[in-house]
DNA sequence: AATCGCGTTTCATATCGTGGAACGTTTTTT
DNA sequence: AAAAAACGTTCCACGATATGAAACGCGATT
């Protein structure tokens, strides 16, 4: 591990939630030397990419905001999107994610608050594992098999063992099933109580971007209905792939 | 310079505008020799801070956003003010910017488009300096004037030879005229043709976070206006830095 | 056909990062 | 109130790691 790997893990434990991080934990979370992390941290503070609080506490730097300003390959398709998701929540009454994949997770690029007294404990910007989501096994959903194999090989050796070991048999199988009907499922897999419905994004090339869901607690979302929604959610993300010029050829 | 702050500079390069990237142009603006370019973007695309396309060009990758998407400092006090950018945009039916300093310059925060026919070329996450903007300026007067002295000679050495070098005495005039009325001008000093009014935004502790602007074509907002419409952006931003705890003291 | 410019690879050099140990302070425990 | 644990920070000798000149191969340009 390379030092900008090193800071790169620092700046990452740094942007978890649960506001300013004492050096001590981010040492832990990074899995580095607590002098090591000092003398990240002070390189990072003093180009703004962290603050420094009075106390030892630590927190992001204003200048991170300047990196995700800059377009990517995705800001233009989120513009698009928008629309799109806004409508798929007033029709479904329901919170609306749109994230795209990055390596082996995925990443929240928007989030459409549901009209119920509820709120969900994601934010834009969250990592979201492949294997255990909805909008994860859309995107799993439209890789080649090996790929999806190694995938699933790497995510199982993450010291994050919340999850546990998904079988790859089984998963494949999901997944084919996921594509022949053109939506994904997530029964209280990723979050208990919490249950979702994904479809794939694509972009002008036809390479997979990312997915779209519509996710709701468990007790106002039954599996049934999530079945209903399948439809729906596929057709806003079909139209949202259109938007960024994709030309669907296939089932439709 | 270390490793590090290479890296960043990378990024930084990376994410500046117009689409992706050649690699020689990313040395060029980083200041660094093209293999450590080379190696350093190696290092990125592995961790998917940067994307390499096919051809030789590369872009910011997708794990910046899950960076920026942990809440910093300034995340909460963007949610509260969201309403208030929102109402100061029906009012005065310009383009309204939140932006926060980050060292030497200020970052945008959140962009409210105005309803007129034309749009700012401005963008979330984007740079500006702080010697020739309405926000910057509203930032700089609320600096002591040896900060403000220290800042403008760093920026006055800046490559981006763009903006001429600043007379610090004839600013620190503007500054204290800015910190008695309340806001700041920017009259086609950062853009040509187009004029801006800012004030100063404060957290709970007092300090400086940032500003506001009211912005919009010069053939669409005369020195007249601006000045009238001054009180109403220091109104709008006081209500931001009070809905974030700071209890005003001074001239009401 | 010759030249230029670019992305990439290689490699010897020495710089820079590394984490154990230690220090002074603060917080928790006894 | 005293003792102990934990924390942020500093120091330093060691060695891994970053560095950029030079060179290569390729494509575009002349």
């Amino acid at each position: 591990m390379n030092s900008i790997e090193k800071a790169l893990a620092v700046m990452r434990a740094l942007s978890a939630p649960n506001g300013p991080h004492r050096l001590s934990d981010l040492a832990e979370r990074a899995g580095l030397a607590r002098p090591s992390v000092h003398r990240i941290l002070q390189i990072l503070v003093e180009s703004n990419y962290a603050q420094a609080r009075g106390d030892g506490l630590y927190a992001p730097g204003l200048a991170i905001r300047a990196l995700a300003g800059g377009g990517d390959a995705s800001s233009d398709m989120l513009s698009s999107a928008e629309p799109v998701l806004d409508e798929l929540q007033s029709t479904t009454g329901h919170t609306i994610h749109f994230a795209v994949r990055a390596g082996d997770a995925a990443v929240y690029l928007a989030k459409v608050e549901g009209d119920k007294p509820y709120q969900m404990a994601s934010r834009v910007g969250m990592q979201i594992p492949l294997h255990c989501t909805s909008i994860g096994k859309a995107i799993l959903s439209a890789l080649p098999s090996s790929e999806v194999a190694a995938i699933l090989e790497r995510t199982s050796e993450l010291p994050s063992a919340a999850h546990r070991k998904p079988d790859p048999d089984l998963v494949l199988r999901e997944l084919a099933e996921v594509t022949r009907r053109g939506y994904s499922i997530d029964d209280e897999e990723n979050e208990p109580n919490v249950r979702c419905v994904g479809a794939v994004v694509r972009d002008s090339t036809g390479s997979v971007i990312g997915g779209i869901s519509v996710s709701g607690l468990a007790l106002m979302l039954s599996l049934d209905q999530l079945h209903e929604l399948g439809s729906v959610v596929r057709a806003a993300a079909d139209e949202i792939s259109s938007r960024a010029g994709y030309l669907a050829s296939g089932t439709g």
